[in-house]
DNA sequence: TCTGGGGTCCTAGGACCC
DNA sequence: TCTGGGGTCCTAGGACCC
């Protein structure tokens, strides 16, 4: 039960990815600030160069103030077809490495180095396999990658953000306190604003403060699970293997539109559109689940959910659709919604024998049982017919047909079902389409 | 024009069971 | 007969991560 002897854990972290794909795909932005992200009007930012970081541009946050404090930058919407595949390159040349690889997110992973295959493990080994991966790393891809080895995930995490940019950190068994205890609280995985204002109460603000408190009173203070875990990182102790191997336990699909939402039809024909897309992706996984989740945040960005779980699990859309709908009724819209989601959870390899179930009723998307809504709700994007959903002076309608500068919209709300049509020039001023067609990654 | 989208894990309370 | 104690499942919300 002691931590590992030799600093085999290894951390790596491709530095700003996003903005480093988009400057190296496309030179005339090199050493210019680029900001990827949502250009929505309710975006964010996901990934600012470091050029974007000197003004202060930094990750989640909004597009708007971003734009004010570096208007000079690029704001792109981002390629992630591009970055899947830099990823992929990247992880299978961890995999060179050991067959325990455990990738985070895209650009983000540990590596085993313990169960590699006859490497040299002392702390100039393991210095010189971090260099030579980073370096081909650069050479295959372009793109420059912060790594960090260590004896633990956390340690070795830390130890690659202290890397950053484009570098390499070896934390040396046996120095681990003594570097760990300095640093500020934020370093410490699952540490964030709220954890660490509570901790600040008590005085702790650094590792080694956190080191000096009892564990019951960690305990006390932020839970059994966070409290037992704090004393343990905060001393250096993190047994957690590095696994290849994780089962997801959750889809889910979300969206937030340019506007706020009311319209009780259009909120359900939403929320179908989205149980649709999320039960494709639960069946593309060949997964099905029990527990549906609708989940809304309304107009003061108050968030809440409601779930049902069935009796044994579906991956049928007609079910999810109608669960999440119903879930729907729970949630008062009307002082507007801005972000309405599905999810799917209680995962399971089990698929649904069609043999008596399911057979020629599958909805195809822009059929008859109502316009195909992804499209919806954000401005200033191409409309689709049958797809967006458009904003006017008689309220809310989907897009119905279009073309030689008309657009014809069909409203049909809880007021007016089946409702009139009627056609609009495509430049009146008074439209915007409020719904809009993800990016089909 | 403040505040994305995709996740994971934890907690607390109530239902229910033994 | 005046109040147990686990354990599990479900729901809602919150913190956190990239």
């Amino acid at each position: 039960m002691t931590t590992r002897p030799r600093a085999s854990i290894l951390h790596l972290d491709l530095d700003a990815f996003f903005a480093a794909v988009e400057q190296r795909d496309k030179p005339s932005l090199r050493g210019r600030p680029v900001i990827v992200g949502g250009l929505g009007p309710r975006g964010v930012v996901s990934t600012a160069s470091y050029e974007a970081r000197r003004f202060g541009v930094r990750s989640a946050m909004p597009m708007s103030e971003a734009r004010s404090r570096c208007p000079n930058a690029a704001f792109l919407g981002g390629r992630f077809g591009a970055y899947r595949a830099v990823s992929a390159v990247v992880m299978d040349e961890l995999r060179r490495l050991s067959p325990l690889v455990e990738p985070l997110s895209l650009d983000e992973a540990f590596v085993d180095l313990g169960a590699g295959d006859d490497l040299d493990l002392s702390v100039s080994g393991v210095r010189a396999i971090g260099e030579r991966l980073r370096d081909t790393i650069r050479t295959k891809t372009g793109i420059t990658a912060s790594v960090g080895a260590a004896t633990s995930k956390t340690l070795a995490k830390i130890a690659s953000e202290q890397a950053k940019p484009d570098g390499l950190v070896v934390i040396e068994p046996g120095s681990e306190t003594e570097m760990l205890h300095p640093l500020p609280i934020r370093v410490l995985p699952g540490v964030g604003p709220a954890t660490a204002a509570r901790l600040a109460r008590l005085g702790v603000k650094s590792v080694g403060d956190v080191a000096q408190v009892e564990e019951s009173e960690l305990v006390d203070l932020l839970g059994e699970a966070s409290g037992r875990n704090l004393f343990l990182l905060a001393r250096a102790h993190d047994e957690r293997p590095v696994s290849s191997e994780r089962a997801s336990k959750s889809i889910s699909v979300e969206d937030t539109f340019d506007r706020d939402i009311t319209d009780p039809a259009l909120l359900s024909a939403l929320v179908t559109r989205m149980a649709d897309k999320v039960t494709e992706r639960l069946v593309r996984a060949g997964h099905s689940g029990r527990t549906v989740t609708l989940k809304a945040r309304l107009h003061d960005f108050t968030t809440l959910s409601r779930s049902a779980t069935l009796p044994g699990p579906t991956d049928d859309a007609r079910e999810v659709s109608r669960l999440a709908v119903q879930l729907l009724k729970d949630v008062d819209a009307s002082n507007g919604v801005r972000l309405l989601g599905v999810g799917i959870s209680g995962l399971s390899d089990w698929v649904q024998d069609d043999l008596f179930t399911s057979g020629g009723d599958v909805r195809e998307p822009g059929d008859d049982d109502g316009p195909d809504l992804d499209a919806a709700v954000h401005a200033d994007r191409r409309w689709v017919p049958g797809m967006d959903v458009m904003h006017t002076e008689h309220g809310a309608g989907w897009v119905w047909g279009g073309g030689l500068g008309r657009v014809t919209v069909r409203f049909e709300t809880s007021a007016t079902p089946p409702g009139p049509v009627r056609t609009f020039a495509a430049d009146d001023p008074q439209l915007s389409a409020i719904s809009h067609i993800s990016e089909a990654d």
